[in-house]
DNA sequence: TAGATTGTTAATCGATTAACAATC
DNA sequence: TAGATTGTTAATCGATTAACAATC
């Protein structure tokens, strides 16, 4: 069991919402089954690797005719863990932050953000995007009190570490860290970085390759 | 020379961003040198890989001392092509493009939002985080005469290509897409993806299996 | 000097891609 | 049936990691 999800790569891992999203499409456009091709089609990926990647869900599909797209989405999901809610709390509500409480996209993956923490004054006690801000001072009980396991972390990078060391021992299991600093937590807690500055690398690089080349 | 910058990985420069950032800590620190050690010691990477991602960017240590931090930096950010502004518009003012919009970053990493474009006529011609909301009738016009190269694409998944079709043959070079869907585009446009449910994809996963495990 | 750190070449590891028999 | 598509096993490709001589 262990075994199976851990024989997961990542980089399938990272496609796999991709077909999800493509399987809602389908299910939009009235279809019941979908093959490996189609999907590969409409992402602009080949067909042998979006097989490769379905084989972890374990559904099998039909020659000729391909996957159940209900059967399929059911399968991701559960790969994912997106099966269930996990509650979220948000730590900075600034910019970034208050984006992320307005994406209401999360909740079909997983995740319910209950409310935001703030240490500006201003904006506590408010409501942004219909999710209260809370004064950072309430953080630790009402991650105790409501059973917490995830905090997203849109803080600035100066402040990140701080507050992280507050999170150690109140239970919390993962953190979705926007913060572009490495946090230094205990190894049970799971740290997964985004960082926006990677992707506009990608980008500048190819153009700057593109121009020169 | 062509072939010196396509031969840099793209994990590589995926990571060399971070690296920036431990040397610009290191400059508020007010050191002058840094070893590939050290700063694979604040990353939790290991010091091969930063050597190895180092000597993409041409730039020679001395063994012992390690690297130059301003030589280092500036070295790093002509290889991303950071080193001159580009010109951008953003597509899409709503939660996630008007916290781009917000966010200050970006300048420091050569991209320059000068204004943002969106259909909703309750928000053009406002501004939001000092950056002039445009309607959508403009956005051909005004970048053709401001010689734009780069769109920030936050709309909707639905919306997303119908107007990437208004941005071709208008000399737009590269669309940093936030737009969970693929987009369909001549291929001298550079596209790079922006996918937050990859992340939460990973994140989740990891969560589960440490939960089953 | 001694030893930490470098750059480079080679080995390992893992992901992608190809090949192909099975089958609806 | 014929052929598109499947799942699996093998080959290729590329990135990471290891080994090591050079050197400040």
């Amino acid at each position: 069991m262990k075994n199976k999800l851990i024989s997961v790569s990542l980089p399938t891992i990272k496609r796999l919402p991709t077909y999800l999203n493509v399987l809602e499409e389908l299910k939009v456009e009235g279809k019941t089954t979908v093959s490996a091709t189609d999907i590969a089609k409409r992402l602009s990926l080949i067909p042998i690797q979006v097989r490769k990647d379905l084989s972890a869900t374990g559904i099998v599909g039909k020659p000729k005719i391909g996957f159940e797209i209900e059967e399929l989405g059911k399968a991701i999901k559960a790969l994912l863990g997106w099966e269930n809610d996990r509650d979220a709390f948000l730590i900075g509500a600034g910019a970034l932050g208050s984006a992320l409480l307005g994406y209401n996209g999360f909740e079909q993956h997983g995740l319910k953000i209950l409310a935001a923490f703030d240490s500006n004054p201003d904006i506590c006690d408010t409501e942004i995007h219909g999710k209260r801000v809370f004064p950072m001072e309430k953080l630790r009980d009402l991650i105790e009190r409501m059973k917490v396991s995830i905090i997203i972390l849109t803080l600035p990078a100066e402040f990140a570490q701080e507050v992280v060391n507050k999170l150690i021992g109140t239970g919390i299991k993962g953190i979705w860290n926007f913060s572009p600093v490495t946090l230094d937590v205990p190894k049970e807690i799971i740290v997964q970085n985004e960082n926006l500055a990677s992707g506009l690398a990608v980008l500048s690089t190819k153009l700057t390759e593109r121009n020169n080349g």
